[in-house]
RNA sequence: GGCCCGUUGGUCAAGAGGUUAAGACGCCGCCCUUUCACGGCGGAAUCAUGGGUUCAAUUCCCGUACGGGUCACCA
């Protein structure tokens, strides 16, 4: 058997939607497994849809997560060029062997024609398709007009009956009949050809053994397959994955502003979560495992746990995800990820951010909620005395004050160099059971008074640390003012 | 509209002609606990629909509904 190929052909759009990463990611994962190798072919002959630096995009997104190619316009290979648009010279030549072959046929219509046909077909309820009209020309009659230098394209010879059955690796068998294949234009009339076309002979020539593409192929494939078939080339096998949907019914769109692998990027996702999300989607594992690293989705990839049907996008399922490889990431790591955020929420020079970073550690599914989180560090929040009031912890305001009196001078008393998590508490509990009082009762008062939130990264003694003795016994000094009045 | 594809809890989904129809996210409850989170335990919640075939169908077949895709000198 031959080395398994396979190819990645994005157009440059400047944007890497995430459904498209993941049909790259599947087509990596399927050469990998099967040791063989994965190519980039850039598909950029839309000259109109051309965007600066789009095809860094591609580069910059598919190493980020892994995805080296074998082959590709950067580093070379036997089957160059990879971009498309220099490859222009060859198609023609094999759409004319296609015409010596009775598979293909020139076309002398006029854009008027065309566009008048497919008004009446319109107008007439039947589906737009080509009459066939300069099918039948005779030799003389080609010749004549070529030689009149009347424009023409070339197009595929569609058998009139019968009908066209392909194979798809996850789909079985797909059966179309052939009336209601278009003889679809191969070259266009600037000498270029049709992506069709274009992909046909690119794939074969870079000897491409299985296409895996976005299910919106597959209406098309029994064309491919009569022009491999037309050709005489061996006919690649076909993987066709679903789309990633925003809801039941619309597709996920970069208007949604969350369809990229930049746009997830930005907003805190990491690349790895990313990956094994979206490989998550419209793929099922054969056990009960879910977070897989690539290497381990190369190893667990089977394509019968593909998924015919289209995935809807959770982006809480990703998150939920993205929590578990932050909660799994060395203290160094994390740390050095949050850091952005931590210094855009606390700007005072006094605090020690690694203290911070561990406990925001297991509380952070998205490092964009960290600043959020710790916003009451730099600066008190105004609060209101309601929140000193916590039925589990039966606290009201009148037990929180006394609570706070009694555990100021302890932590007054408490040295400097001695302020640290295990004596802050071991005092505090000492204070509980001399006031023979629920732990509670004083833990509760003393986030309130030293955060003003109703949830903190951390209990009151944490905060404390946090914080330092100084700006600690401050805050709870003002707290026992507030209370007071 | 023609053609093609699909339909298991809210979401991702496993599954098989006979099962208590996995698991995960989310939700609810409990435990742990100085709040929250983490962790642990438990719960509610699903086979689109009508006909066949069969001793038995959610699983196989046909129809219906619903959803998606596709019908360019775009890729």
């Amino acid at each position: 058997m031959s080395k398994v190929r396979t190819r990645f052909a994005p157009s440059p759009t400047g944007y890497m939607h995430i459904g498209n990463l993941r049909t790259a990611l599947f087509t990596y994962i399927i050469a990998k497994k099967n040791g063989g190798d994965f190519i980039l072919r850039i598909e950029d002959t839309d000259r109109e849809r051309l965007v600066d630096g789009a095809t860094d995009v591609i580069y910059s997104t598919l190493k980020e997560c892994g995805l080296n190619w074998d082959e590709g316009p950067d580093v070379g290979g036997e089957y160059g060029p990879y971009i498309q648009s220099e490859r222009m010279g060859m198609y023609k030549d094999y759409a004319i062997e296609l015409i010596k072959k009775g598979e293909a046929y020139y076309c002398f219509c006029d854009k008027a024609r065309l566009d008048e046909l497919k008004a009446v077909q319109e107008a007439s309820g039947v589906m737009p398709m080509y009459d066939r009209h300069c099918r039948n020309l005779s030799e003389e009659e080609v010749k004549e007009k070529l030689e009149a230098g009347i424009p023409y394209v070339i197009r595929q010879k569609i058998p009139t009956n019968g009908e066209t059955t392909f194979h798809d690796e996850l789909y079985g068998d797909i059966t179309t009949p052939n009336s209601t294949l278009d003889d679809q234009i191969l070259l266009k009339s600037d000498g270029y050809p049709t992506y069709n076309f274009a992909n046909v002979v690119d794939d074969h020539l870079m000897g491409i053994t299985h296409i895996v593409r976005g299910n919106e192929y597959l209406s098309s494939t029994p064309k491919y397959n009569l022009l491999y078939e037309a050709f005489g080339w061996d006919v690649p096998k076909y993987i066709h994955v679903e789309h990633i949907m925003k809801d039941k019914q619309h597709k996920l769109a970069k208007r949604d502003g969350d369809a990229s692998y930049q746009d997830l990027i930005k907003q805190g996702y990491l690349t790895e979560a990313i990956l094994n999300y979206i490989a998550l989607l419209g793929w099922a594992p054969k056990g009960e495992r879910e977070i897989f690293t690539l290497p381990e989705l190369i190893e667990e990839f089977d394509i019968s746990g593909l998924s015919k049907s289209p995935a809807i996008f959770d982006s809480m399922k990703l998150k939920a995800i993205n929590g578990e490889y932050i909660r799994k990431m060395p203290i160094d790591e994390f740390e050095s990820h949050a850091m952005p955020y931590l210094k855009q929420a606390i700007k005072r020079k006094d605090i020690n951010l690694r203290q911070v970073a561990e406990l925001l550690q297991p509380r952070t599914e998205l490092f964009t909620d960290i600043p959020e989180q710790i916003d009451f560090i730099d600066k008190m929040p105004d609060y209101d005395n309601a929140l000193y009031c916590h039925k589990k912890m039966k606290t009201n305001e009148e037990n929180s004050l006394v609570s706070l009196k009694e555990v100021l001078p302890i932590l007054e008393n408490i040295d400097e160099n001695s302020w640290n998590q295990d004596t802050i508490y071991n005092k505090i509990v000492e204070l509980v059971k001399k006031m023979e009082v629920k732990n509670g009762v004083v833990f509760w008062p003393l986030r309130v008074a030293v955060s003003g939130k109703a949830f903190t990264p951390g209990g009151g003694v944490e905060l404390c640390v946090i914080l330092g003795k100084e700006e600690s016994i401050r805050r709870i000094r003002s707290a026992i003012e507030k209370l007071s009045q």
